[in-house]
DNA sequence: ATCACCTGTGGGAGCGCTCCCACAGTACCT
DNA sequence: AGGTACTGTGGGAGCGCTCCCACAGGTGAT
């Protein structure tokens, strides 16, 4: 048994029997000080607060997870392929955003991908294994399963952008209705007449508000709206080249075009360069997203801005408190729950 | 003791104890099952799998990290400030790499960022409380009191790069001579005569390592170097039009500009042409990083690509092996534990 | 003085695992 | 036949916390 006695497993660590030996109080004691209960006298908290730096006391979070069942730890799942992910500064903007709420916290950020169907079987086993108190999604698809697993094991989730009008999950959306009709009156604004949109996937609900900005945009200004000038692409910049080739072939006329991603609209410029189109002399561009490519692109890409930083300080900010009130979920409507914020537009030399 | 016995406060999970009771086995047997152990038998094995199948066991983290005193899990710690790190591909290029590598382990990975006093802070407690079985440092700086922070915790730690020539941390590095080399070796065959560098932050061993290559190329070539050719950036876009517009100044016959970075090339590009010079015509650019920056920029700017990705993956290995092999540290050596890996050069029109 | 009720405190029990000792059973030697 | 050495198995002890019951000592009403 002596054996048993000297281990010492952690490493020498120090633990909370030991704080409290130090301190001359008991465990629970030090655990309230740690936990920042009220319920413990000034003199006594002073104590076992001497006592922890006096011995670097830092708390075994495994431990703890086990005794008090949760684990102070949420997950941002992206359940895409990386790749398009990290093409575009969404991501890491709102990662930086959810980072900076997250340092006021105590609570540990996990990052998981689940693009592949390997990787979605693992995220299914963490979520399974609730190794997470929360979890932050990120461009969810509208047939996605993810959202129902979660709900089926009552584990709080944010979503970012919704998957359709009536979204149930808790959301951070931003107004890309408003960014669509923004661009639109800025390149009507500019005495443009024939305006075109490359659509980005029509089944994502965002992309789908943008055209209707789009619409609302060009009958509000008195335009009639042409569908043969809305094409779909596939947010990529192939997709943006296919569908601009596309548009030039119907309407050759056109002198603006909207796109709905930045990337698409490198696509576009280079067809509209091909087909030597000068931008924005002969036609104008405007792209969504702001993103590095738009400040690079020659000329400087006009694009839509998403607050996409404080989006993910808002989401980190509503899974807090899905986190803490944990009373029966029907108890509490939606509206408080799901943010929309809003859009605005960066001129540059492409309009 | 009934209100004890029934709590259940894991939601309901089944434990190790269940899945034993259901097998007809002991809980240790379970254990080993569970753990891959080859001492059982396999008509057991096989009972105790099914057991796990019918009840949906999945093992508690927590109690598996405070009975074992271990976490599965690494920490991907940055130590910039964000902004600058996700300007290039390099960080979301690299976390692709670790993240694959990841999938074929039952690890899961922390994302730390350590850019503002505040998150070291809260670094140093992650740390100290040993909430991970090692770390990937990115892009360390060679003054960072980190690594000895972590040798110091004896926590396995894998490093980007190499702060020095003899750098004492396991480490992935990419070929910056070569790939400084293979720049100005590609500029001399395309006829240019005067090449200047636009450098990076020297006290960065690989931006030293790149202007190490680029003399290099041209001594073999036998040309000979100006020094003046040679000046420090920092970077970012700023620093590259403030050294270009110097180094136009200095020497206005340069015929071509190798910079230290894609960000720096952009820079100079703008100030090239602002000054009249045409790129490739007058002046051809060749870059560092292959960012999408390098492929939207116009011209197309040839540039050269490090394998990220598979640096990522290789330092996920290296730190798989390091927490494995919890030999005594002196027992190995330091030769299979540092990689460099090679550098290409992607031509584009630039050049 | 008695009772009720606070505040502050100590420590038992338990969270769900892993580790490891003990031991039954079998196989192979001398 | 008796040893020796495996392989496979069960289960006690323990990891470091949190939760909560029990209780001491004080305060104020009766």
């Amino acid at each position: 048994m002596a054996v048993h006695g000297a281990r010492s497993r952690s490493g020498g660590r120090p633990t909370l029997e030991e704080v409290a030996a130090r301190a001359g109080v008991g465990r629970g004691t030090v655990s309230r000080v740690i936990n920042g209960s009220p319920r413990v006298s000034d003199a006594t908290r002073a104590a076992v607060e001497a006592a922890v730096a006096e011995l670097g006391y830092v708390p075994n979070t495994a431990a703890r997870a086990l005794a008090a069942n949760r684990t102070d730890a949420i997950a941002l799942v992206v359940p895409e392929p990386e790749t398009r992910f990290f093409a575009e500064p969404y991501f890491s903007d709102m990662l930086r955003g959810v980072g900076a709420a997250l340092s006021e916290t105590e609570m540990q950020l996990l990052l998981i991908f689940a693009g592949s169907d390997r990787e979605r079987a693992r995220l299914a086993q963490y979520l399974a294994a609730h190794r997470v108190d929360g979890v932050l999604l990120v461009s969810v698809h509208a047939d996605d399963p993810l959202p129902d697993l979660l709900a089926q094991l009552e584990i709080p989730a944010v979503i970012s952008g919704r998957r359709s009008a009536d979204e149930t999950l808790p959301s951070v959306d931003s107004d890309n209705f408003g960014g669509g009709r923004f661009a639109v009156e800025h390149l009507i604004a500019q005495g443009r007449r024939t305006i075109a949109h490359l659509a980005g996937r029509l089944d994502v609900f965002g992309a789908q508000r943008r055209v209707d900005g789009y619409r609302a945009a060009l009958r509000e200004a008195g335009h009639e709206v042409d569908e043969r000038l809305v094409v779909a692409g596939d947010f990529t910049e192939e997709g943006g080249r296919r569908a601009m080739k596309e548009l030039l072939a119907v309407r050759p006329d056109l002198d603006a075009v909207f796109a709905g991603s930045d990337v698409m609209a490198a696509g576009a410029r280079q067809v509209l360069r091909e087909a030597g189109r000068r931008i924005p002399d002969d036609v104008a561009l405007v792209g969504y997203d702001d993103s590095a490519i738009a400040r690079h692109m020659d000329p400087p890409l006009t694009s839509v801005r998403q607050p996409i930083e404080d989006m993910g300080r808002a989401m980190l900010d509503l899974l807090m408190d899905e986190i803490a009130d944990r009373r029966p979920a029907a108890s509490r409507g939606l509206e408080r729950r799901q943010l929309v914020l809003p859009t605005e537009l960066v001129a540059r030399q492409s309009s």
